[in-house]
DNA sequence: TCAAATTCTGACCATATGGTCAACTTTTTT
DNA sequence: AAAAAAGTTGACCATATGGTCAGAATTTGA
């Protein structure tokens, strides 16, 4: 947005984005009621941002959603863009810790495996987060560019040395790192991002334990096997 | 939305969902004015839903967009979702056209390398109607249920009967086909919903010419090999 | 117990938005 | 040429929405 004439914050709420369930008075006793308070608005946004989008969200229906009134919600997060902006925060944390700590001593087979697994199973039980985090990049990430362009940049330098280091061992066959991590994160984040699309596809019914086994039998047999990756 | 009491159409509107761009008195020469505006308010529509998704976007810059008054984008369509509905069918005579003509006959090598070239360049060519089509679904499809239901569940389910005849010949893996699709899909259509993180992670500038045929590289390889598919 | 701090909230406000209408202009048809 | 039809559009309307505020209620700490 342009020109950002900073307002009063809510109490517990910066600037600096540090917009934690916790803060305000010192010791475990108080506090209690803001924590509680903003992690049902927390709750409550995510899943009417994700049904909605950004736009499509209202304050009203947060709050409704909340078991709040709305104007209880303004005394928290100052903004609706305050709230998303603290749902999104809770999401990136989601984003990267996967694949994380993964380096080029690990056995790629197990390593590329587990990943998928996990992406899976994210969409399996985070779906809204995967949904605002989609809707977010494709509004052109308003909110994330900064993180796109910085966090998420350095994670995918970082990963793409791995698995070139694993192609350069034999490892597995020289893929475009880059490219492979879109693939992964595309297959699997489609089932909570497209999950009406996929239900309808399959069954008409909810997803269930087995189709999202099966969605990581099919991404993994076909990303190993694709890369050509040694199994240790 | 609620009981939808039906309002009196726009001129050429039908409640059928047949609002292509021409209609109205026969013969060449009229209708002229109604298909140009009618063209460039759905071109400025495509625009304004890919950017903002379907709250965000206003009537009132789909207009500016078209370079019409407000009130002229309400002689043509009689409402918003109107206008989104005639977006929508342009989109999905993109999505099942790719792939629709594939029996068994084909070599699934070349038929799989195809598919996935015109997918991906569908996605460097029309972006927004990815985008669109994305957010719609992400929204839980309100639009499209029934297409989902219906025409792409057949679509699935014939295409999928190609695939396992290909597996039962043994020119290819027996993968699940539906998954398959799943993968062929995210990851093609990745590089225009999501075509905001990948230029930041890979070069911060708009996806070159090269990066679309990286990824139509990366993607067949990965599936051919992956699924085992025998060459021709 | 009481003061201070925090929380709560109904009413309100300014702006945004989808959509309508009447009158005018232009185009098409007779 | 004139009537009919289509197209145009500024002004307007009703509703929705994000956000504010003052006063009351509750909680916390001295």
């Amino acid at each position: 947005m342009t020109e950002d004439i900073r307002r009063e914050e809510a109490p517990g709420e910066t600037h600096s984005g540090d917009n934690a369930v916790t803060s305000g008075r010192s010791s475990g006793k108080t506090g209690q009621i803001r924590a509680r308070n903003k992690a049902r608005i927390i709750s409550a946004a995510e899943e009417v941002f994700a049904a909605k989008g950004y736009a499509g969200a209202t304050t009203a229906e947060i709050a409704t959603r909340a078991g709040l009134p709305k104007a209880n919600v303004h005394y928290y997060f100052s903004t609706k863009e305050s709230v998303y902006r603290a749902v999104i925060d809770n999401i990136l944390d989601l984003w990267l810790e996967p694949f994380q700590r993964i380096t080029e001593d690990d056995d790629p087979a197990e390593a590329l495996s587990t990943y998928i697994r996990t992406k899976v199973m994210l969409s399996r039980d985070k779906p809204l987060a995967s949904r605002i985090y989609a809707n977010e990049i494709i509004r052109g990430a308003p909110i994330l560019a900064d993180y796109l362009g910085t966090d998420l940049r350095e994670w995918v330098a970082e990963k793409s040395e791995v698995l070139r280091k694993w192609a350069d061992k034999g490892l597995m066959d020289p893929v475009e790192p880059a490219h492979l991590l879109f693939l992964i994160w595309a297959s699997t984040q489609h089932y909570a991002d497209f999950q009406v699309q996929a239900k309808a596809v399959l069954h008409h019914r909810d997803l269930t334990e087995e189709d999202f086994e099966t969605a990581v039998q099919t991404i993994t047999r076909v990303v190993l096997k694709g890369c050509g990756v040694k199994t240790g």
